[in-house]
DNA sequence: CTATGCTGTTACCTTATGGTTACCTCTATC
DNA sequence: GATAGAGGTAACCATAAGGTAACAGCATAG
């Protein structure tokens, strides 16, 4: 489980984090805005601590500019007016702490809205026609199910996660096969034959190939 | 929406009601335990609003008689203490709010915990023309009751709470024989008794290998 | 004490999977 | 334009993973 903290009172910050991460939570760190949008870049938070008053803006602000379907958020604030609470809930919010507050109440509230909103999240996943649900395995392409074994699961799995990126062909092979020998045609193979599973004839190609860096599952290979 | 509200303080509950019901919520009052107990009796409520402390017990009390998978509770307390809070949390509480409070923010509350909530119980499953009642531990198919053993159901009804999404083989074993030396024989037993007691022939079939990755209970997906 | 049903065990079958090999194509470099 | 190295494809087949039937031990009911 892993959340974003955004607060600028380092103190309050660094017991914050301690006091998470001793209840098996991890944290992301931010202490500014600018800071948290940098950081929370491609990483799906399970919840979200914000505090209001931040140097370059207000917590209000920051999460106006999270999608509908974002992580649940929790504010923190000094401020206990009742305007502020209605502005916080407004943009989304779903809890709202005034400091001073006790640690052990944060992480239980914290742990509420992690735990209610997991089922919601989205693993779904679509480019050019090819459609793919990696929670339910059901990959499509052009409204034909597309049959795939598992070694070519785990391969479209990671690719998905790192689309339209490359990866590896070390990471690839470190994750397919861990702790094994694996040689370079077992790897050759496994590409080809996901490859033409998810492509027929007159489709666009999704994988591509980039020599020296990887794998990658975008629309073309232009750059 | 309808919610139930158990609090002494008649006044404060006489403007709660008003605020409430002036929001669009309906509500339920008891002034006591033993009131809320016959009051809520046969009616589901969206939301329990609870206060501390009642002429004949507190609220924690209540909570703990009512069953898992009742609605939502927020608690409503003078007492600021942090052991009462991870009391009331404790026993199943979603929300906790310190009294002077806000009556909108109370709403907000309340409307955040009702929603959330909705989309739960539901103890009835069909696919196909397989009905099965998980709480009266019937299992129907086209019109023929369908008996299972303790383990059958188990397994069918842990692939229900997850269909259509696939359960892995790991889990299943977890869940079935906790704590166990299990075989693959077992569970390939299981599976096949399952299955074939849930089909008959020419029935579609329901329940999908997914091989390496698990059991699914759902429609085939292909052509 | 018999009967019935549940579950673990064994033995055997079927099939998709994935490692292997052999042979391509392409491109960069000298 | 020869060579090397990277990547792509097709076919072969041993085998692991899964499916089924039959049986035995052990409960529990009647």
């Amino acid at each position: 489980m892993i959340i974003l903290l955004v607060e600028d009172d380092s103190i309050l910050a660094a017991q914050t984090i301690d006091f998470l991460n001793a209840e098996g939570i991890e944290v992301d760190y931010a202490s500014s805005l600018t800071q948290a949008r940098s950081i929370s870049e491609g990483t799906d938070y399970e919840a979200i601590i914000l505090d209001i008053n931040l140097p370059d803006g207000t917590g209000i602000e920051f999460a106006k500019t999270l999608e509908k379907n974002s992580a649940p958020i929790l504010f923190l604030s000094a401020r206990n007016a009742l305007t502020d609470k209605l502005a916080a809930f407004s943009v989304g919010a779903l809890d709202y702490i005034t400091k001073p507050f006790a640690l052990e109440e944060l992480a239980v509230r914290i742990k509420l809205l992690a735990r209610k909103n997991t089922p919601a999240k989205n693993t779904t996943f679509q480019l050019d026609s090819l459609f793919v649900d990696l929670d339910a395995k059901i990959a499509k392409r052009a409204e034909r199910t597309i049959v795939l074994s598992p070694q070519q699961w785990s391969l479209l799995a990671l690719l998905i996660t790192h689309s339209p990126n490359p990866v590896s062909k070390d990471n690839l092979i470190a994750t397919i096969w861990p702790d094994q020998d694996v040689n370079n045609n077992m790897y050759k193979s496994l590409v080809t034959r996901l490859r033409t599973n998810i492509t027929k004839p007159n489709e666009k190609v999704l994988l591509h190939t980039l020599k020296k860096q990887g794998l990658a599952l975008k629309e073309r290979d232009d750059e």
